[in-house]
DNA sequence: TCCGATACTTACAAAATAGTCAGTACTGGA
DNA sequence: TCCAGTACTGACTATTTTGTAAGTATCGGA
């Protein structure tokens, strides 16, 4: 696919938040730049290797901006560009949404794992984060 | 991973929307009820293996809703359930910020194509579509 | 001195996702 | 009769995406 014009808005969207956790880094850093440590820790379960990936993947994108610090041991940190900022607000209805139907759709994806016959190793549950995210 | 518990509602949308071609679908159902042909037709470039799979999985979260005919040969028509509807009303920001900053983003995957060295073979631009789609 | 932290990079492997192509069963039109 | 259309299924392959594990260079603290 080397096509570039889009059917729906949607699919301009996900060409620029295409990747497993580009939401979920555009989200935290709605609530201000964090260094990569920050969060790595904060966006559960991302290698640093896709952290990383996607960081710079946004910051070519215009969506975030990298801060080198120029210290050493390196100090980098990232922030939302204005379209990244703009883009976080028409993030949020849907996100409220996703927080909204949290237990629904948490039954939905059980479900789904019990079609696939595989084993589901259920984790006590976190309260459903707010937007925007906690200081 | 077999988590159901989400950092944030983000995660949850993520889950349910996730494949390539399911905001789409969920966007041209937003115009009302369609049979599977008529998607195939206007969801640009899906297979329809594809297409089907989707289908049967929005169904299966109950996003949307299958309705057979019991016609020989085989009428089917798929519709937003409630949920669906509910959801669909949360994309249309996104979609409208992806529509307005249609160009923009198409400016951006054409650089990341180019930096990755594959030829692009530019199309003939299409007027961005509205919010919600045209009947 | 050794360890851990900083922000990365690279090679490689695994998994998820998507695609092609053929086949099913039936009808209506040329 | 043959071909196209209906909605789908399944085998097989290809591509993309993600993950694992190691390495780089430097600093500060125990």
């Amino acid at each position: 696919m080397t096509e570039t014009s889009f059917q729906c808005g949607l699919e301009a969207v996900l060409a620029i938040l295409g990747g497993k956790w580009k939401p979920l880094i555009v989200y935290h850093l709605a609530g201000g730049s964090r260094r990569t440590g920050q969060l790595r820790r904060v966006v559960t379960n991302v290698s640093e290797k896709m952290l990383i990936q996607h960081l710079k993947e946004l910051t070519d994108d215009g969506v975030i901006r990298r801060i080198d610090f120029q210290e050493v041991p390196p100090h980098v940190e990232y922030e939302l560009t204005d379209f990244g900022q703009s883009l976080a607000q028409r993030l949020a209805p849907l996100c409220e949404w996703g927080t909204h139907h949290d237990a629904e759709i948490a039954r939905i994806v059980q479900k789904r794992e019990r079609e696939r016959e595989r084993d589901i190793s259920p984790l006590a549950p976190s309260s459903p984060r707010s937007w925007p995210p906690p200081g």
